[in-house]
RNA sequence: GGCCUUGUGGUCAAGAGGUUAAGACGGCGCCCUCUCACGGCGCAAUCCCGGGUUCGAUUCCCGGCAAGGUCACCA
């Protein structure tokens, strides 16, 4: 068979450049020895799923770790599930969360173009290639024909697929292949594979370390009815072409690794090296077992989920890390202040089995993060964060930046000894100091209404809002001792029936009258933030309410 | 079902042929001039199972078992 004149009628474009021309094109990237290529390569179907995150970190400290180069492609060859302005959901939602591409869709780069729709033109020549050299064919099957073959496959316990005697369209004679391209019937070109799933071999995983390969033989489709490639042949071409070195890549696609071996070496392509880092996983309480975290089921896979509920960008990015680099969280404790960029990631110390989410250890880091924020910081964290996602009521708080930064100096500790860490998330925080700008309604009482009047009336009515602390304690002391309440937590220890309560009981009352919470930070710096009038009215208003 | 991967407290995990089997989160308890938060101290909790190799195995080997992944003209 004229295998040239082949590759001339199944792909009759006169515009493709010869395969060497690529070559030239895109040569090998001038860099410093050891540093890594890496990329991503997201569909755009315009939802962000933590795991593009998790993968994207792991990918971006590789290269910007060894002076490398980190470049997005955007894999849009399946234009079922492209969605208008998803590229800008991605470079937007990775940039948030801290990772910037040096090239790529959108950005631009010497190995361009980065979407693989444009990228059309180069799949065909190399496609066209392969059928010049025997490598790959015209299936006419269609999918019925294909499902019934795969049917009968699992019915017999057959390995299931398009290989050996079951690629009906393999050995097509000329005349057949003439015939049935001049009556119009639709094709797909598949590799013409060679390898033997009896032959297995070790192959090294830049994550997992010594995997079992089998060879592949299945012979994929390369280029669909439409012409445009398979995800399969376009990583091969793309990253060749685009000189990756290192493909750090989902563990879904360890399975058709064998696919992409055969592939680059019938192209003659250099293997870059892979490794395939486990997804992050959830319990399931429903099925009781453990499963990828789901963008159906699971509002936290989302990454539009984080920037709603307000966590801190570099607290998602830090517990990632965590979970990617086991030797991370240590090298933090010692060096709380360096930036998380001096930390050496290593590729070996990636896990190998995936881990499960656990929304209490981001919180914990979050508080971390965000008690680490100067007034200010934490000021202008809250407002873009409000800016986007806050209801309205809580916006116009924030207008007042002097009050609003009096309030957090004081509910983050600013300027006491030890810092407080009760804000995980802007939005939390936001509610927890929502006090401060109304006052509370509802208020509920451990006390009795006569006992809360007492209070109030007797407290309210010695409180001078020029007292230092010790002053305003005193005079709670005061008020307890009157009122029958002991003002000495051992005295009240030793013999609690002697009283009604304690001063902290006393403390209570004011604090659930003026803030609606039985917990809060000191109430006698909350009293002079508030202001003595707001104090007196909130008071009266609690009495009332009795 | 075939193939591949993984299996240390509830979670993330360090670890080595012999250790009291780190640390962190979470839980619990105690302490800390009003609660909370912070901080300090302490407690409970782990080597999937069965064989083998060995003086000795959680560690090495072999079998199970369990979990995850994958078997498309989707990526």
């Amino acid at each position: 068979m004229d295998l040239n004149k082949l590759a001339d009628a199944l792909i009759p474009d006169e515009d493709l450049e010869p395969i060497e021309a690529y070559e030239e094109k895109y040569p090998a990237r001038d860099l410093p020895k050891g540093a890594e290529v890496t990329r991503l390569a997201p569909s755009p179907t315009g939802f962000m799923h933590l795991g593009n995150l998790y993968v994207a970190l792991a990918n971006e400290r590789i290269a910007h770790g060894s002076g490398g180069v980190l470049f997005l492609r955007i894999e849009d060859t399946d234009s079922k599930r492209k969605v208008e302005g998803a590229v800008d959901v991605i470079r937007s939602s990775l940039r948030y969360f801290g990772v910037q591409f040096d090239e790529g869709a959108d950005i631009g780069g010497a190995y361009g173009p980065y979407y693989q729709q444009q990228r059309a033109k180069i799949y065909r020549a190399y496609a066209k290639e392969l059928i010049r050299r025997g490598r790959a064919y015209p299936c006419f099957c269609t999918e019925e024909e294909l499902a019934a073959v795969r049917e009968k496959q699992t019915e017999n316990k057959l390995l299931p697929g398009y290989y050996g005697e079951f690629a009906k369209c393999r050995n097509l004679t000329e005349e057949e292949i003439y015939c049935n391209l001049a009556a119009g019937k639709p094709y797909v070109i598949r590799f013409r594979s060679e390898g033997d799933v009896n032959q297995k071999s070790v192959f090294h995983d830049a994550i997992k370390g010594e995997i079992t390969v089998t060879e592949n033989n299945q012979d994929v489709v390369i280029l669909k009815s439409d012409g445009i490639p398979t995800y399969h042949f376009a990583h091969v071409v793309d990253d060749h072409l685009m000189r990756t070195t290192l493909v750090i890549r989902g563990e879904e696609w360890l399975a058709s690794l064998p696919i992409h071996i055969e592939l680059f070496g019938a192209l003659g392509f250099r293997l870059p090296r892979y490794g395939h880092n486990c997804s992050i996983q959830k319990i399931d309480e429903a099925e009781g077992g453990r499963r990828k975290l789901s963008k159906r089921k699971d509002p936290e896979a989302s990454l539009v989920f984080y920037r709603e509920e307000g966590y801190h960008p570099l607290a998602v990015r830090t517990y990632l890390m965590t979970l990617l680099n086991s030797n991370f969280e240590e090298w933090r404790m010692k060096y709380p202040d360096k930036p998380l960029e001096e930390f050496k990631f290593s590729i070996g110390k990636m896990g190998k089995s995936g881990a499960l989410f656990d929304l209490d250890k981001l919180n914990d880091i979050s508080k971390e993060i965000l008690s680490s924020l100067s007034a200010e910081e934490m000021y202008d964290f809250l407002c873009e964060w409000a800016r986007g996602y806050a209801p309205e009521e809580l916006r116009t708080c924030l207008a007042d930046r002097a009050y609003l930064l009096r309030v957090l100096t004081l509910c983050m500790g600013i300027g006491s000894k030890k810092r407080r860490k009760d804000f995980i998330t802007a939005r939390q925080a936001a509610e927890t100091i929502a006090y401060f700008f109304r006052a509370p309604q509802n208020l509920s009482f451990r006390a009795d209404g006569e006992t809360v009047k007492e209070v109030l009336g007797r407290f309210m009515a010695s409180y001078d809002p020029t007292d230092d602390n010790a002053a305003w304690f005193d005079k709670m002391k005061k008020t307890a001792d009157a009122l029958g309440f002991a003002s000495d937590m051992k005295a009240y220890k030793a013999a609690p029936d002697a009283y009604r309560g304690n001063v902290s009981d006393v403390a209570e009352i004011v604090r659930v009258a003026l803030t609606g919470q039985a917990n809060t930070p000191d109430l006698c710096t909350i009293m002079s933030v508030l202001g003595e009038e707001e104090c007196r009215r909130r008071a009266a208003a609690a009495v009332a309410s009795l």
